[in-house]
DNA sequence: TTGAAAGCGCTAACAG
DNA sequence: CTGTTAGCGCTTTCAA
């Protein structure tokens, strides 16, 4: 059994409180008794329960995190990310996956799971504006991602449209007309494909380019097989393209691999354009060229501003939405044809 | 504030204890109470404080995942199947990073965090053989992966060398003779690296033909970046081959694509292999031939074995240790010259 | 500066 | 079948 502040108290002979005392580092504790204590402890090995404390004090140290699913690139790097923040901070991150399924994600935010930790960093996927109301919760909760805007939460994302734009603005000013667009959502709006279609879009119209639904193509979760899938069925439509904006990079990478399949030259016939910077957009064959969303902030900055969150414990002023920085990571697979 | 097991009591003209036991799915409960506690529960919003009941009962419904870094693609996979398994069961998971590195290893086995969860899945790479002590804890742990032999916990791990060795003996049945390595790591024994050439040492001397200590090349991380730097050194060293194993598929994918960009054809000139099969592997160009250690088996029995030892609590019997099953990859990056 | 004691919300004897 | 009660290990008033 391990040792509790009793065991650690009766050795040093002082009471429980003193111990405790000594443990949150509070300041008044003479050196005398503060030594006799970390003797006792060191002794003991004692270790302080984590569980007893959060139900004591209603702080826990951890956070969840969920996402769609760690399989996906962009997800796990993000992960990745949160977790250093929050470990940094003192605070471990239990991770829940969705799936990127609504009912999944509404039944998250009610779950008693989420007691086990103190707050919510939370990337939706299925859910839309119709739910926003599912964000009115009881504890503290950041959301990432666009799927949801003007909610109650704090909100922490990129600029899907502006980035999007730049992206396709990028393809056009080297030259490239006839843009492919690969992993699109049927009819979606607020979601990220919505939001980077619209980018795509509004950057056609100011360079004058009509819009043709029949360079795009619609797909479900953005793996790389959906890309592949995409690519497939825009070369079997027969319609004519000299570029290709992948709504992310995983299908950016799929669509490429089926593009070279099919003998086709990237760039020289084709150039394609990514959305992630994912840390393997340097190694493809060739490099892939892509738009970097901000990801390392967004992940340091949900957790900064959840934790404070926590520590204001519902004094913390309205909800507020912070935007990340975009750059455009310029690399092989859209050099000049 | 979130509503108590008293005030669910209090509503429904009943004992708590009786809440308890309908909350439990306990059997004796009369319909009739039943009804008017679920019925409560349901008025109030009523959910269990699973900090309350942890401390009670001992059993967090929590595991601790802890891996080099998610940002590691195999990790990833791997997480997300092992999250997967513990939400099929009914707990979730909280993921720790520790970069891989021994002394943060050694400092995560003797966290007061772990008290937390109900039990550890640890797949080390820091630490050796020389630490094996260390795994001697008073929590439930499953290792994962090969630093550790013989310890006092329970592994479940993929067969390396046996894996590896087929990996090389299907390079060589192939036709090719002079195989590189990409992301040995210097003087390592039991490590994923040390064990994986070990298998290549192995088909090699099956086969008749010299180990060549020029075709092996050095790397820390197995990331995608030096796998790239690994080619470049064996490139720059002038030595000739006909074939590249990479210790795992970042490796052989960052391999591949200094590869190409020297101009060299793969698999004209150079086949490559891979190992792990991540799920971007039959999307790379050409799509990659590697080994399927059975990461998804290795996911699902660590959970198992875990939560049956947390449900055995000590009585479970002696460390054992499982081996998952491989198999060839077969895909273009290997096809005949 | 330190001690005694209450109680966070729950489970599990033990009674009835 | 249901109620009473004693803690799990900790933090935290309140006194001394």
């Amino acid at each position: 059994m391990a040792a509790t502040l009793h065991d650690v108290a009766r050795m040093a002979q002082v009471s429980i409180k003193t111990v405790s005392n000594v443990i949150n580092e509070r300041p008044n504790v003479g050196s005398a008794t503060r030594a006799k204590v970390e003797a006792a402890i060191a002794e003991l090995g004692y270790t302080p329960n984590l569980t007893a404390r959060g139900l004591r004090s209603g702080r826990k140290g951890a956070i969840t995190l969920a996402v769609p699913d760690l399989a996906l690139s962009y997800f796990a790097e993000l992960a990745a990310e949160v977790i250093a923040a929050a470990e940094a901070a003192g605070v471990v991150v239990l991770v829940e996956q969705t799936g990127g399924d609504r009912e999944r994600e509404l039944a998250l935010l009610k779950s008693p799971r989420l007691n086990m930790t103190d707050g919510l960093i939370f990337s939706p996927l299925g859910m839309g504006q119709e739910d926003v109301g599912a964000l009115e919760v009881s504890y503290p909760l950041v959301i990432l991602g666009e799927r949801i805007f003007e909610g109650p939460a704090d909100h922490v994302t990129m600029q899907n449209v502006a980035a999007a734009r730049a992206a396709t603005e990028y393809l056009l000013d080297s030259g490239r007309r006839r843009i492919a667009v690969v992993g699109a959502h049927e009819g979606e709006v607020v979601g990220s494909a919505g939001l980077r279609l619209s980018g795509y879009r509004e950057a056609l119209a100011a360079a004058g380019i009509e819009y043709e639904p029949n360079l795009i193509a619609h797909s479900g979760l953005w793996h790389r097989a959906n890309g592949a899938t995409c690519m497939r069925e825009l070369l079997a439509r027969g319609v004519d393209f000299d570029a290709v904006f992948g709504l992310n990079d995983t299908l950016a990478l799929g669509a490429m691999r089926v593009l070279q399949e099919a003998g086709i030259s990237v760039p020289a016939d084709v150039a394609v354009m990514g959305f992630d910077d994912l840390e393997e957009t340097p190694y493809s064959i060739p490099s892939l060229t892509t738009v970097d969303p901000g990801r390392g902030w967004i992940a340091r900055t949900a957790v900064k501003t959840l934790l404070q969150r926590i520590n204001d414990a519902g004094s913390g002023g309205p909800a507020e939405t912070r935007l990340a920085e975009f750059e455009i990571r310029r690399r092989e697979s859209t050099a000049a044809a």
